[in-house]
DNA sequence: GGGAACAAAAAGTCAGACTTTTATGTCACA
DNA sequence: TGTGACATAAAAGTCTGACTTTTTGTTCCC
């Protein structure tokens, strides 16, 4: 899943990229072309190349007689699924992690209530054939098994929104689900509701609910929120202070 | 707003880019880039770091010994900006700013309700500020100010959310705005109804209550889809059939 | 002290030779 | 007739070196 590409400048570039979203050249950094050809030991014109990807998703930006700078953090194509890649492998993965959740809490519900409009019978057997796949696989420790079916489960969901921006994101959900079950305190099998609440989105979608399928989801986003500690603060009930 | 790169590469892109995803070349067309140069009158390097460029946006893959394919838009960048506005410039306008729109539709009342929580005070500011340049603009045909205060509004709810790819969305809805003011009917003053819903909002996030404004948002996402016809087809009564 | 000419640094561009991969066609052999 | 190995060629990939262009910073003169 690594985008090995055989290209000497994506070699650069897996090197290149993740140093830059680590911060180990901090934004306003100055770079030389010919010094980094130098020091990944390629040709000038397989640098350029790497250098005018890395400007393509504003990573950095290439200027004549000052070099190429690093462009700060709120720059960055954060869409950009290799940047994703990079950003998950490194540093702030944790961040990262909580910000993609975040997103899908506010997606995800809207994509299923689509779905239950637009999917094709096909695609409801896909939901609940790997909703059942969730089932099989939520005792004894089979993890894989599980996250595999979760994944192909909203890739589904999204697809089947017939939104194209919401189907794109199907990547995205997968690199939160499984970082969630491979970096995550996930010692225990899984939680047997959510389980259950995607047994009932298949359910919902096949029927047609819209509504249903749109707050079933709501709850599964929601739960994945409240494992990453990203709770609504209780509105502060004005007693002690 | 056209990103009249300098670069000669960035120019080349700015012709080639549009074509792909005008359909000009269909999916699994192949392309050389000798050919490509010779065509657009740039040597090898040049069309090469455009090459790779829309290779990084997955527009294209290029393999030894076949050449540049095109690939199916299943497989492009959506999300980067110069796609989107490469697409928006292009034939299925319509097409894209509804599946935009659903994407906004999704993601503004989540971040508004962040907002709610997170707006700094001088973020709160910037809103009702907005807000009111909104209702200043909103008689009389002054339809750019109007506009200028729409995208700001929104902009800084996406930023005062906290979340960066709410944040990064700032651009995509300001082109969905630009675009229903420019290119859609909207012949006469804006819904007072609307600019009604933006002071509230202002309101709610300024007064921290984060379910309120997530419900005004709600409400003004609704006017923008209904604006495109995307409407909830109404259950259909079961009375004839 | 300020403005204009100048010099240097870095990216940008180009052309040409060479290498590597790989799809395809050919030919012998079963 | 089919099948495998081998040869061929086409296209991308790589490298190098020379040249151009832009931009910044300096210096020098008023």
């Amino acid at each position: 899943m690594t985008t090995q590409g055989g290209g000497l400048h994506a070699r650069v570039l897996e090197r290149l990229g993740p140093a830059i979203t680590e911060g180990q050249y901090p934004a306003g950094s100055v770079l030389r072309t010919d010094e980094l050809a130098q020091r990944y030991e390629v040709s000038r014109s397989v640098m350029r190349e790497a250098v005018r990807v890395l400007e393509s998703m504003h990573l950095v930006a290439s200027r004549r007689r000052v070099g190429v700078t690093v462009l700060p953090a709120e720059e960055w194509n954060v869409y950009d699924p290799q940047v994703i890649r990079w950003r998950l492998a490194g540093a702030d993965r944790p961040r990262q992690l909580r910000s993609l959740t975040v997103l899908r809490s506010a997606v995800e519900p809207v994509a299923a209530g689509l779905a239950a409009r637009h999917a094709t019978s096909a695609q409801c057997a896909e939901l609940t054939e790997n909703a059942l796949g969730m089932v099989a696989h939520s005792r004894g420790h089979r993890l894989e098994g599980y996250l595999r079916h979760d994944i192909a489960f909203h890739r589904v969901v999204l697809r089947a929104s017939g939104n194209e921006m919401f189907a794109r994101l199907g990547d995205v959900v997968a690199e939160v689900l499984s970082g969630r079950t491979h970096h995550q305190v996930m010692f225990h099998d899984p939680d047997p509701a959510a389980v259950t609440l995607h047994v009932r989105l298949a359910e919902a979608v096949r029927e047609r609910d819209a509504g249903r399928a749109e707050a079933l989801t709501r709850e599964i986003t929601i739960g994945a929120l409240q494992e990453l500690d990203i709770l609504d603060p209780p509105p502060a009930a004005p007693a002690g202070s």
